[in-house]
DNA sequence: TAAAAATACTCCATAGGTATTTTAT
DNA sequence: ATAAAATACCTATGGAGTATTTTTA
């Protein structure tokens, strides 16, 4: 403390509110489990820093002045807000309340994503929960940055800072035209599918998962890729439209647009949905991520 | 303190948004004109306090868990909220802000209070201004209570605890029936107007005007009173209903019914509007006062 | 190894206690 | 005369300082 100037404490709005109620020093005093001269003088130390007397006082009676009064109603409250402030801090600790942005790729949008959410909605109801779609490559520098405490990418590359939990893993699949000439075959080889007009990813953001997917055309001819997408809805729309064929995680069968068609891909690598926490490592994102495991 | 709980200060939570703002305790420290090592201590027992860590430190990097996100906003809120309580409080004490509760009298409300309303408004805008018709009788008590702050009355008896002050005084007239016998009249005794049946104000409600009314008539024949009423606008209506005659005080040609007429009453005493504090004596009552007095 | 947080200790300002005085009814 | 607030004075808790150690990137 020594010379600077020190400030109003809660303690003194704690005895005020006491003196408030009981009108009363050494009654008020008892409430607070003291006596009565230091609850004197901190109410004047209190009528000193605001500059205001609070109370009329003779040595029969005390009453509120009108800046008292005014004073008292703010006071009550601002007590009340610092036992809720503690509550909250408490509850938000034990992951009773809070927030969690949760990233996650299209792909995971079909059943894993709302299983899980629906369960951890039922776990946690004053948790308020934010749902961003964005791709792997966004993702990653997101978490890294704490932008989101959760993601939901495909085929991430390992990274310092993340720590990864794989989700489910499936096979990729060929995606056509329904009128392709490929449509005929029970199943595709990639090489074969090499040969026509491809829509594939972006590599930027979907690094890992593109990665598998060129995994799977090692060794044949060279890729004739005509379009780059962002989104599996775009994707598909380009596949329908007759833009070319595309390679898609095996689940894309539970949204497919009418005029598509899938093929298993012979001898492709299986890809996968991991969920990632920033190193931070919230407990909530942790809950969330035991509720899309549990399903 | 002694063995009692001492809980959560102010000067905590000012030195954690220090922190929380600097993610750097020396820094903190020396915006908060201290030194480094007491600061960690201090966030060391608000932690304690809170049984909840709200940064998650190192020697190299400070940042705020989740729970100390949250805290962080309702602690903001807590400190603005002290400050403006006690710039609120010295509003209240300068009369800046405030609430008055102001009783008045039906004769008050024609020109005297509509004027002095205006004007203290304009000089208070922060003040609010409750306005309670009720009789002189009922406003005294009240502000004996402390439920008013001023009052206007009419010819108030002299009561401890109430300071009077006389803002105007008018002549009482006779208000007739347009169709009745005295209405002929240019001005009407007293004795006369004895003679028909008569509306009044009830005694316990104003009694000092009513006692007025009542030394005018001193004297004459046994007053036939048929009817007593509680506001003005009561006794006009009865008037022109041709239940009877009454005394009112001359402002009542202000506010007159069709089918009712005034007329002077010859040798009456005159009757004031006089403002009442209660004996605690608020500033603002008297800013106000001085409002319905400057007109 | 260097920067920053944590620890160890010292000191004194002040919250709180006890005894007493003042004041208003 | 009395109850209650104010004052005087004392004690000791704990907040803040200085010096130093520990930790991690």
């Amino acid at each position: 403390m020594h010379y600077e100037r020190v400030g109003m404490e809660l303690r003194q709005l704690k005895y005020f509110l006491a003196v408030a109620e009981e009108l009363n020093f050494a009654r008020a005093a008892e409430r607070l489990h003291m006596t009565q001269p230091p609850l004197t003088v901190a109410i004047r130390k209190l009528e000193e820093e605001l500059g205001v007397k609070v109370f009329e006082r003779t040595t029969r009676r005390v009453q509120l002045t009108e800046a008292g009064e005014r004073f008292r109603e703010r006071a009550e409250k601002i007590v009340l807000d610092v036992a809720a402030a503690k509550q909250d801090a408490a509850d938000a600790s034990d992951g009773r309340v809070g927030r969690l942005r949760v990233g996650f790729v299209s792909s995971a949008s079909y059943a894993l994503l709302p299983h899980g959410v629906r369960q951890f909605r039922a776990d946690h109801p004053r948790v308020e929960l934010e749902l961003v779609p964005a791709a792997s490559g966004e993702q990653v520098e997101a978490l890294l940055e704490g932008r989101l405490d959760v993601g939901i990418l495909r085929d991430p590359e390992r990274v310092p800072g993340l720590e990864l939990t794989p989700l489910v893993q499936e096979s990729l699949v060929a995606v056509l035209p329904a009128d392709h000439p490929l449509a005929a075959s029970r199943e595709i080889a990639p090489a074969e599918l090499a040969r026509f007009p491809l829509v594939l990813f972006s590599y930027p953001l979907m690094p890992g998962y593109v990665g598998r997917v060129l995994e799977a055309f090692e060794g044949g001819p060279r890729l004739n890729v005509v379009q780059q997408a962002v989104h599996q809805e775009t994707v598909l729309g380009l596949v329908a439209a007759g833009v070319g064929c595309s390679v898609l995680p095996a689940s894309v069968g539970d949204a497919l647009l009418p005029g598509v068609v899938v093929r298993p891909l012979s001898g492709a690598p299986l890809t996968r949905l991991v969920a990632a926490r920033g190193a931070k490592g919230s407990a909530l994102g942790l809950r969330f991520i035991e509720a899309l495991t549990a399903s």
